[in-house]
RNA sequence: GGAGAGAUGGCCGAGAGGUCGAAGGCGCUCGUUUGGAAGGCGAGUGAACGUAUCCACGUUCCGUGGGUUCGAAUCCCACUCUCUCCGCCA
């Protein structure tokens, strides 16, 4: 969330620039109630002193034999008007707790403005889109065809929007997993973790999932539990409420994990193949940064996923998401998006965003530079690399062949123990 | 799931209705001693919010949320988590 005292500071400033994302905003309300807010609690703090005042010297009176009486009377008075003080106090900070946890993250200064995708800005591109001399299948068919991918098998366990993989399919998941991490990890600095998929309440909001998005979850029923819609939930959460010494920065993070998104509103929009599920996986990338070190941080989070994307084999481009399409918790976010033939367009396979302080404020993650110095929040950022449902759709289709196989690319050999030519069993 | 124990500052640990943001120790920082280091010695060392130009002052925080009281780390209630034993299980 966004720091109530710079609002107060600059409201026309934060006005602006929250406006340039296309939102209803309640600024005025917000900065109504922190006025009201500081008002009650100065009166409060003003009788709270009273009280602490008149309590110390109670015993004092007591040795004294004095009577006692006509200061307690005076003192339940106070005590009185102290409680519903902070009653009214407790409702005021409910609503700007409320207001703020639903106010998105002032866009940076440089994004393109714009109030939906069309305004988005391509940054660069790789590859070039395949020419096929025959027929070019999607990827549901040819996954279905070789028989690794099973639609039918799990509408029948589940429902719709889940994948039953078979085979090469799932040994290809897991492969690209492996491959992923093993990139990141050996090239990119990162460490491992593979955390909880199920989170609970706390945990979504401080990364901005809750309370605005509940719809988009899945929650179990009766417990405060979520399962997690991206790895990016429990990761940038592992360090809630702590407060870390500079010299640990940046902590870099990537995580296996399966994501489940409940696609509330998508009912319609991408019913066949992989591109849409309720449940897929993903590796993620979370960085812990100073201020300072998070712009630069970002650019290497877009090239480590772009690297995937490169061993792949597969044809991107790096999109600038504009004002109105950032996320709630982006300051700037840059997409990668794969060429997928059956779309005869880019399609979304990853998302890097610098939250800068915003998820660092509600999930109160703080570094301190020096031992005497005040602790301030730490930037955080995150970003797929990749999501591997969307992979496999991707390779499955660009890398098709006439007959029907798929010949994968020659860095996916290693961890398919070979099974890089794709055939049906 | 059953029984018991516990949750206090960076860490360990006292505290049992008032002068407690909290003894003592460890750690850390600064100073001092030394040719230098170790070891002494001295001082300091949590966070949030508010007021203030500064020095600073005030309020809140002892797992979380309520309650009792003039006054709660301390008493009462509920919850969460951790540990031990039993059961179950991968």
């Amino acid at each position: 969330m966004l720091d109530i005292k710079f609002i107060r500071n600059n409201f026309n400033e934060v006005k602006r620039r929250l406006e340039s994302r296309g939102e209803a905003l309640e600024l005025d309300k917000l900065v109504e109630l922190d006025a009201t807010r500081r008002e009650i609690l100065s009166s409060a703090e003003q009788l709270k002193k009273r009280r602490n005042e008149v309590s110390k010297s109670v015993p004092r009176l007591k040795k004294e034999g004095k009577d006692t009486e006509p200061v307690f009377a005076e003192m339940r008075a106070v005590g009185q008007q102290i409680q519903k003080l902070d009653e009214q106090l407790r409702e005021v900070d409910q609503g700007i707790t409320e207001i703020l946890l639903r106010t998105p993250n002032l866009p940076d200064e440089d994004v393109p403005i714009g109030p939906d995708e069309t305004h988005n800005v391509e940054v660069r591109k790789w590859g070039t889109p395949p020419q096929f001399d025959f027929e070019p299948q999607a990827h549901w068919d040819i996954g279905s065809d070789l028989g690794i991918l099973d639609f039918a098998t799990a509408a029948k366990i589940t429902g719709s929007r889940f994948t039953f993989f078979h085979g090469l399919g799932a040994r290809l998941v897991r492969g690209l997993a492996a491959m992923m991490i093993e990139l990141h990890v050996q090239m990119h600095g990162y460490t491992e973790v593979l955390p909880p998929y199920i989170v609970n309440s706390n945990s979504m909001i401080g990364t901005g999932q809750l309370p605005k998005f509940a719809e988009d979850s899945f929650k179990i029923e009766g417990q405060d539990y979520y399962l997690i819609p991206t790895a990016e939930v429990p990761v940038t959460n592992r360090f809630r409420d702590d407060i870390l010494p500079v010299d640990k920065l940046p902590v870099k993070y990537c995580a296996y994990s399966s994501c489940f998104r409940s696609e509330a509103g998508a009912a319609g929009r991408d019913t066949r193949g992989l591109i849409r599920q309720h449940q897929f996986d993903k590796v993620e990338m979370v960085n812990f940064t100073t201020p300072e070190g998070s712009a630069e941080a970002l650019k290497d989070m877009v090239s480590a996923a772009a690297k995937v994307l490169e061993m792949l084999e597969l044809p991107y481009r790096v999109i600038e998401m504009c004002t109105g399409d950032l996320g709630i918790s982006a300051a700037k976010k840059y997409d990668l998006e794969v060429w997928m033939p059956s779309y005869g367009r880019y399609v979304e396979i990853s998302s890097c965003s610098n939250c800068r302080d915003y998820q660092a404020r509600r999930a109160n993650v703080k570094f301190r530079r020096g031992k005497r110095q005040k602790p301030e929040h730490v930037h955080t950022l995150n970003g797929s690399g990749l999501a591997i449902g969307r992979c496999i759709a991707a390779l499955l289709e660009n890398h098709q062949q006439a007959d029907g196989t798929v010949i994968l690319p020659e860095a996916m050999s290693y961890y398919m123990n070979g099974a890089v030519h794709l055939v049906k069993a």
